[in-house]
DNA sequence: GATGAATGAGGCTTCATTCAT
DNA sequence: AATGAATGAAGCCTCATTCAT
C-alpha cells in the first residue's frame, strides 16, 4: 500500500510540473489530476493545499536543478563548466514555469515553507559554487556576484518562456560575454 | 459629462497598470475597480471584457515606453542613448507586469488585437533604431540583432519584476558589456 | 417641448413593439433604446419602469386589436367577420410577443395595471361581440363560449410564434371548423 | 456513492422541471437549485451549461410524452386512442414549460443538440403513428397532416400553460371536432 | 428634457477544498 | 487509501435603474 501512495505521489508530481509549465501556476488542480491520471482528491491527500503541490513542484524542480549544477562541477575546465550550466539552467527542459523566481534574492521569500527556502538555497549554493569556481580559474570576471549571475538566470529563464531554441542559445551567449566567460 | 467619463476612463487605466503590476495579469477585475474607485460595473463599460482592460493598459504602456524610446534616440551619442535606453525600459517604472511579453517576437500575437500589435510594432521599430545607429556609431556589436535585444529587454523586465534598484543597474550593465556597448 | 417628448415616447413604443416582438420580453431595455435611437435614460424618462414599458406596449397592441376586431364588426357577414377576424388575430402581423397572455381569463392579472386590465377588457368585448354576432347568424356552435375564443386564440398566437404562414392557415381552418364556422 | 449522484441529477432534473415550467427557461439555476435542496455548483456539476440543463429538461419531458403516446397506441380504438392522446399532451401534466416547442416543424432546432432532435424525432414519429391509425379507422380527417396536429398540440400545450383544467377540455374538444375525430 | 455615465444586484460558471463511501 | 460527489467563495459579465450635466 505504501508503495501506491508512493507512486500515486509521484505521477502527481510529475504531471504537476508539466501542467505547471505548460499553463502557469493558475492551471487548476483538476487537470493536474486527469494528467496524472488519479482522481483530485488523492492530489489533495498527497499534498493538503495547492501551494503545497506548486511549492513540492518547485523542490522537485530545484534538486534537479542543484544535481546538475553539482554534476558539471566536476569538470575540469570550470569556465566551461560554468558557462554549461548557464546554458542549462536557462533552457530549463519542459518546465517553463519561473520556478526559479524562489530563488534569493527575492521578496517574496516569507510566505515560502521551509522546504522550498532550503532546497533554493542549496541551489543558490551550487550556482555560487561553480561561479567562485570559474572566477578563481580566471573565467569570470572577479567584480561578478551570485546575486547578479541568480538574476540574470532568472531573468534568461523567462526569456526561455518564450524565445526559441537558437535565439535562446545567442541571448544567452551575450549574457556570458557580458560575464566574461570565455567560449 | 465626457469629462467624467474621460477621468474615470483614466483612472481605471491607471489603477489597472498598478495592479496587474502587482499581481499580474491574474488580478482581479474587482481590484482594479477598487483601486479606481469605481464600481466593477464602470470598469466594464469602458472595458467591455477584462482582455480589453489588459491590452489596453498594455497598449498604453507601450506608447508610453515608444515614447521614451523616440526622445532618446534625440542624443548626440548612439551608445549612450542605447544604454540609457535600456536602463530606463528594464526599470520601467511601476509596471512590473511583463507587457513587453507583447513584443515580437512571441508566439501568442495571434490572440492579439490589432492596437496592441501595432503598438508593439511601433515598439519595435523604435528600439531597432536605437540600436542600428549604436552599431552605425562602432557602439554596439554588429552582429547583434533585434530579436537578442528585445528577448534581452524582455528578460531584464522580469528580472526587474524581482530585483531591487541597484541590483538592476548591475545585471544591466553586465548584459550592456555582453552587448559591446561601452558605458 | 412637448411634441419632442410625444414624438420621443411614440418611438419608444414602437421600437418596444419590435425588440419585445422578436426577442421576447427578456430583451434588454438599452436595445429598445438603441431601436428607438434615444439614450437609455429617455426610455426610463417615459416609463418609470421596464414592466411600464411592456404594459404600455402591451396596451398599445391590444388596442390595435380591438380596432381591428371593431372594424370586422361592421361587414354584413357575421361568420365571414368572425373567421377574418380569427385569422388576423392569430398571425399578429410582427408583434409576436404573446401580448394576447393578457386576455383574460388569465391567472396573472392581479399584477396588472388598469391601463391593461382595461384594453383587455376592452378587447374581449371585442371579441365576444363578434362571436354574438356570428352565432346569431348560425355561424357558430352556440355552445362555444367567450372563453373558449379568448383561450383559442392565446394558443394560436403561440403556434403563429413557430409556424409559417400557409402552415397557420391550415391549423386556424381546423380550428374555425371545430368552432362550426363555415369558410 | 454513485447512487447518492444518481439521487441527485434526479434531484435537479425534477426540480429544473418545475421551476422551468413555472417561470420559463428564464428562471434561475439558483432557483432550480434550491428547489432541488443542493448546492449550485452541483448543479453545475451534473449539467456543464444551463443549456445543457434545458435541453436535458426537455429531454426527459419528450421521453415521458413519447412513453405515454406509444402506450396508447395499443388501444383497439384507434380515434379514441388518439383523442387520449391530445388531451393527455395538452395537460401536459406540472410541466407547463413549452418544451414542445422543440418539435419539428421549428426553426430554431439548429442549435439544439442531438439528443434533444432525437427524442424530438422520436416523439414526433409517435404522434404521427397514432394520427395515421386514426386517420385508416377513419376516425380522423384524411387531409390532416402530422404537421397540423403538431402545431396545435403546441398551441394547445401553451394554452394548458394559462388556462384551468375544464377549460382545457372544451378547447380541446373543439380543436378535435375540427380535426374530425369523434368523441 | 435629453444624455452619458455610474452603480448594485444578480446570473452563470470555475475552482480549491471537504465529505461520504 | 482512493474516489465521486458536494460546496462556498470568487470571478466575469449584464442589466434595470439612478444621477449629474
Amino acid at each position: 500500500m505504501r508503495r501506491d501512495g508512493a507512486a500515486n505521489r509521484e505521477k502527481v508530481l510529475l504531471a504537476a510540473e508539466h501542467v505547471f509549465a505548460e499553463k502557469g501556476a493558475a492551471a487548476s488542480t483538476d487537470e493536474v489530476a486527469r494528467r496524472a491520471g488519479v482522481s483530485i482528491a488523492t492530489v489533495f491527500r498527497n499534498f493538503a493545499t495547492k501551494q503545497d503541490l506548486i511549492e513540492a513542484t518547485a523542490v522537485r524542480h530545484l534538486e534537479k536543478l542543484t544535481a546538475e549544477a553539482l554534476r558539471l562541477a566536476d569538470s575540469r575546465d570550470a569556465g566551461q563548466a560554468f558557462a554549461s550550466l548557464m546554458k542549462t539552467l536557462a533552457a530549463a527542459g519542459p518546465v517553463k514555469m519561473t520556478l526559479l523566481d524562489l530563488l534569493p534574492p527575492h521578496d517574496g521569500r516569507e510566505g515560502l515553507s521551509r522546504p522550498v527556502t532550503e532546497a533554493a538555497d542549496a541551489f543558490r549554493a551550487a550556482l555560487d559554487g561553480a561561479l567562485h569556481r570559474a572566477q578563481a580559474a580566471g573565467a569570470a570576471r572577479p567584480e561578478v556576484t551570485g546575486d547578479d549571475v541568480s538574476l540574470l538566470l532568472r531573468a534568461l529563464a523567462h526569456a526561455t518562456d518564450l524565445g526559441e531554441g537558437e535565439a535562446l542559445d545567442r541571448v544567452v551567449g551575450i549574457v556570458l560575454d557580458g560575464l566574461g566567460v570565455p567560449r
